[in-house]
This record gives C-alpha cells, structure tokens and sequence, in this order.
DNA sequence: CGAGCGTTTGAAATCGGTCAACAGCAGTGG
DNA sequence: CCACTGCTGTTGACCGATTTCAAACGCTCG
C-alpha cells in the first residue's frame, strides 16, 4: 500500500468516469474543479492489502478508482462475516465517521486504487457546496438501503435464494459500470461468498452445481456466465427484487 | 397520526433531554437554538400507525421524541424483516434520502412522537452549523455500524448468542437512556423479534425457556429480567461485542 | 514437477423449521 | 360477572435444509 499524489497520474476527479456512482454527481464542471484540489492523493493496494483495519483512527474517506474490495468484520473466536463487496465509484471508510475510528477492515480483492478523501477538508468543502453535501447524504443512505436489503437476505431468504440475488446483484452493478451483465468475474473465493451470505463454502459450490445443472449458469473456476437470467430472478427476485441496483 | 405544533407542548430540541442522543450533540446553546426553529412540529403516533412507508416521498427525517418503532422491509410473498427497532433520541427515515423514496416502513409498537425534521431545511442549516454537520454525518455512519453489527449476527451467530445478543443490545440501549439494564418491557412479539433475528417464533419461545431454565433470565409475557449478565455476554460476546451500545 | 490452496462431492449429523395442539390472557358482549 | 373469541405464546414431534466432516480433485505458482 503506497500513497501516489493524483497529479502524477492526471486523474482528477473533474474527468474520472466514474463520476456518475461517485462523489461528484449531480455537480457542475466548477464545482468539480474545487474537489480536485480536495482529493489530491490516491492509494494503490496490491492483492490482500488492507485500505483500512478495524480500529484505526478515520482521516479520510476513500473512492474507489479502480479494483475490488470486500469489507469484513473479525470475531474473536476466528468467525468472520463480510458485509460488503466494493467496486469502483462506491466510497469506503464512512463507517468510521460515527466514533473517528474505522469499525471493520477493507482488504483488496485485487490490486486495486482509491482516493483519499481527508474528511475534515471534506466536511468544510461540503458546507459550501449544496449539491456536493446532499451527494454525501445519498451516498450514506444509500449504502444504509444497501446493508438493510442484505440484511433481508440473511434474515428471510433461504440458501438459493441469496446467491441468486447475490449473483444479480454483481450484475446490475456491474452492467452500470458498462460491463457485461451477463458474463464476468467474480474476484472473490467461495467461502468469501458464503461468509457474505451466511452460508457455508460448501453450500455455495453445491449451488453453483445445482444452478448449473439447472441450465441458469455456466461457471468455471472464477469466471460466470448468467445464463438464464428470468430463472435467477424468479428464484432471487420472485419474491422479492433485492438485488435491483441501489448503487446508482 | 396526527400532527402537532412542538409549541403546544413547549417542547423545543433546546430543552429536549435527548439531546445527548439525537441531533443537538456538540451544538452549543446558541447553535441548539437554531434548531428550534427547525423543528417544530411533531407526529403523534398511536400503537400500528407508520411513521411512513416504503415508496412515499421524503419531505423529512425524524428524531423519536417517546416510544418505540420497529423498521420493516415486506416482500411480494408475505415475509417480512425487520431491520431495526427504535428508540428514543434516534432518527428514523434516512434511508430514504438516497433517492427521496423512504425505503421500509416505519411502524409504532406503542404510543409514541416522533419530531419532524424538514430535510431541505436541515440541509441549509447543516451548512451553516458544522458540528450540527458533523453530527448528521455522525448518526448516519453510526446508523450504518449497527446494521453492520446486525449482519455479523444474522450471518455468523447461531440462534442463541443472536438472541443472547439482542437482548444484551436493549440493555446497553435502554441503560444509555437512564432506564435498568437488567429488567425492561419488551415492546415487540416473539415473532418480531424472530424476524429481527432471522430466527422463527418457535425458536424464539424455546430459547426464552431455555434461557429461563438456566437461570440466565425471567420473562413473563413481555417483561423481561436479566438475572445472570455474564452468563448472557458469555453467550452472545464471548465471540464478539456486538450487542456493545453503539448508540452513542 | 510438486506443494498447497481452493473447490467439488459425498455421507452423516444437527440446528432450526414446520406443523400441530394447547394454554393463557385480553377484550367483547350478553 | 362470566362465557366466548381471538390473538400471542408455549411445547412437542417430526422433518429437512444446511452444516460438518472427510476425501479427492485440479489449478496455480514457485
């Protein structure tokens, strides 16, 4: 984990395509400008890295530039439960605003990069530019609806159901970003799967057999293939339309 | 449901004695006054009233002046999860800033009030007041740790450290707020609660007597008393600390 | 090429779910 | 004041989805 200042790279925030999920939306070009003097480093994480562990002490906030991150919590009996998978556009770190200390670890999936956000710097830019302050306010909504819907998964679906809607989930998010919606890969290890959705490792193997003998996907090692997306959804989203993409 | 003007009562956030949970944290006097003005009026809720429901617009947030809420998601088939239950001096309706649509419904399990708070309002006032803020910024991200906290349970705990937990979590919740730790009136069913848990009834019912036999508590009908803490925090926390008060 | 994960698959065990009967208490109305 | 009714909660018996334990397979990377 290395710290690199953006200009070196000459992205800001002013022509990030990811824009459109990330702080800057619904701000005009002038506006934009001002965040770019806010976020003038980034972070590169290399596989397994961690941005930020449970316990330090928040001074930023963090976008997603590029890569994948899962966000966990440790117990000390060894359990671990993951409460997020991240992609580019979405923010990390807000959980630690709360009581100044981050309350769960962010690793990187791959290698991956994020924008530092100095959130006191952030706060005061906030207070002068509406548009941005009501983004922020979304933004933490948003991934307020975001862990309340998994929360339902967890709480009221049954096995099948929760990878279903995890699978079409990772879809939505992923055709927003403009990737295909019905193909791709998936960064994380089986048992990272069933620790997001309760289960075990085994029971998500067993799944991925039963969905594809079911004739709904194809998958090989990491790489899916959604094939029949009315089945997932009427096993996932029969019942209920979870997965429907809260991330913008 | 109906309204009322905060002045009838003469109730104002200034004088309120939940400041310590709700917005007025780290305002100064001066500051609280401002508020005042932006608060002023309050819905009166009678047992099964909505605060508000999933789809309706948001106007506002609220704050719970007195009594009890639980938060709920329904899905097509019936089922249903409650995310939360909620009690004074916390705020209700920020899920649905992320795109003006409250996102679950909010409904009374007792008489209770809940403070209006005009949200476009709230956000120009926030500008103008940072630790007022910085406070909002504060609920939110705390508001996100317990669903976190929530979903470690729901995803790694068996039936009894959950409800060990949950029952702990009241405890912290309600001592905060001056009430006894170890003796409280539960406000919602065994189902509701096993929805909470993502637990059945029945299993909710069953682990009450076991908890009963063990002498680890007393319950008759709703009122509930937590004889042995350590053999509760054994169950829920030795693996964790999650049931710890992250209501400030 | 071999070591070591990550993954798949099978068989046995179990926690919690489902179905069902009943008990207790509250409110209603005769 | 006491049935009657209905809702909430308790308890039992059985069932089944998921876990647990175990073994084998197959990438991947040094």
């Amino acid at each position: 984990m290395n710290r690199i200042p953006t200009s070196e790279s000459a992205n800001k925030c002013s022509t990030c395509v990811l824009g459109q999920f990330c702080l800057p939306v619904g701000l005009n070009q002038e506006e934009i400008g001002k965040i770019d003097s806010l976020v003038t480093e980034r972070v590169r994480l290399k596989k397994g890295d961690a941005l930020y562990r449970q316990g330090d002490t928040l001074t930023a906030v963090y976008g997603i530039k590029f890569g994948t991150l899962k966000t966990e919590y440790t117990l000390p009996d060894g359990r671990e439960q993951i409460t997020g998978f991240h992609l580019p556009g979405e923010m990390l770190g807000l959980d630690g605003i709360g009581n100044n200390q981050y309350q769960s670890n962010a690793i990187a999936l791959e290698d991956s990069e994020a924008c530092i956000v100095k959130f006191n710097e952030f706060e005061i830019l906030a207070r002068q530019i509406p548009s941005l302050q009501h983004q922020f306010h979304r933004i933490l909504s948003k991934e307020l609806t975001q862990d309340q819907r998994h929360l339902l998964s967890l709480g009221s679906l049954r096995a099948e159901e929760r990878l279903a809607s995890f699978l079409l989930n990772f879809s939505d998010r992923l055709a927003a970003r403009g990737y295909s919606p019905s193909e791709y890969h998936l960064r994380m290890s089986r048992e990272e799967i069933g620790s997001y959705l309760g289960i075990q490792l085994e029971t998500v193997s067993r799944l991925f057999s039963r969905f594809t003998e079911s004739g709904l996907i194809q998958i090989k090692q990491r790489h899916i293939k959604l094939i029949d997306m009315d089945g997932l959804l009427e096993l996932a989203g029969k019942s209920s339309a979870i997965h429907c993409a809260t991330h913008t």
